[in-house]
DNA sequence: ACCTGAACACCGTTCAAGT
DNA sequence: ACCTGAACACCGTTCAAGT
């Protein structure tokens, strides 16, 4: 495919765009070169085609974050499965708890995702699949409808495996740097220095690793609410 | 003040710029305008003033959004008061709640909160002064340095009164619609249908208002956490 | 030191035109 | 129906110049 001068040419027949190939196109972007690197005419580029093309299988820039969270969370969906819930109603904690563990082992893979997911104004039916499989999960174990509504939304971004802290780490400045800082101002935060630095991490070398283990207090976060859902299923008056 | 054909006269001495007045100019237009509205022309011209001359005062638009996150959180700190905690180890959780549901009415005074909270990177001096009063109340009800830590992941955003929940409102399409098109799904979503057309509340007249009542389920939510916080600490070993 | 005007390097998106 | 090129109406920010 080359012509006499050695050039290369294009391929007559081009894979034609699609909504699916602008989609995923999109989070590999996101993936490998970050949120901000996605812009319309950086997923057209990617595809060999003109920026405006991509508007005739997205309706603008906010459908194709709708999109990829879509994306993201078939994927979650592929991950779970879809065996039917166990019919020990006491079972149910622990596979609520493999669900999100799942959904949030799919997430880490996607640094983009929170962010773009709290942005969302809207809900997709593939994340609405998902909740019904969280639901389905609840009423074998016993749950109304009115608590399983409630467990919900106190779950809130837990479900989906992202913990709804309120920052992202800093990786500004080293956690010897950030203490040094807070013991200057022990006199006026007395009690977060001596916790923090209580909480900080070393390894085996002495090193520090980290003031706080993001798995460990997603874990500590989502079974203090399973835990308080599973007394307050068994409170429930019998029906 | 005006020149003998009548005109207007700009004032000799305008009042100096400051970051504080920036960043309150700033608020207000967030607050009335929305977070879109929310431009470094649009400040500069609220304060009579060119784009550039904003940023002698302020780094750049990021340092802009940590900056109103500061303002807000000193509102939620003036409304709090700086009461010492209660003496009694059992009143933390009261005082705590009450703590975050101050937090959460300032909150929801400004509408933009939630969305610049999620995507400051780093931690303002405020918040610090803010956990450090979470941290004292925890503190005098026993609670140990680690548990108070775990305690502060878990609660995340709702410690200063959002509730990380995955959705806002959609004021896209009424209920009834929403409902409409639900029913439509029942086949393959039938637990989701069934839970939300029970959960649509309606008022005397029959009017629908709304699947969900987010006080409420923002309560639910705090006080789960609270009650499961509250196990811990009696569970923990005496020191 | 503080403020300005013009310009730069981006965005998402519209539009009229191509095939 | 699908794709294109040029243009529009914005952004945040840099820079050299003013006072």
């Amino acid at each position: 495919m080359t012509t006499t001068d050695g050039q290369l040419q294009e391929p007559a027949f081009r894979l034609p765009l699609t909504r699916q190939r602008v989609l995923v196109a999109a989070v590999r972007i996101a993936d490998e070169e970050g949120l901000k690197a996605l812009t319309m005419r950086r997923v057209a580029s990617d595809l060999d085609v003109e920026a405006m093309s991509l508007y005739h299988h997205v309706d603008n820039k906010e459908a194709l974050l709708d999109g990829i969270c879509e994306v993201l969370v078939e994927e979650i969906i592929a991950e779970v499965g879809d065996a039917d819930p166990p019919s020990d109603p006491d079972a149910w904690q622990a596979a609520m708890r493999d669900m999100i563990m799942t959904a949030r082992r799919v997430m880490l893979a996607h640094p983009w995702a929170p962010s773009v997911f709290e942005t969302r104004k809207s809900i997709g039916f593939s994340i609405i699949r998902y909740f019904e499989r969280l639901l389905a999960v609840m009423r074998a174990g016993g749950f109304s409808y009115d608590l399983a509504h409630h467990a919900m939304h106190a779950l809130g971004s837990r479900a989906i495996g992202f913990s709804g802290e309120l920052f992202q780490p800093d990786d500004g400045q080293t956690d010897d740097e950030s203490m040094a800082m807070l013991e200057g101002m022990r006199d006026q935060i007395p009690h977060m220095v001596t916790m923090l630095s209580g909480a900080l991490h070393t390894d085996e070398a002495g090193q520090t690793i980290g003031f706080c283990d993001d798995q460990t207090e997603f874990e500590f976060g989502v079974d203090l609410l399973l835990d308080g859902l599973d007394r307050r299923r068994r409170e429930q008056p019998d029906t």
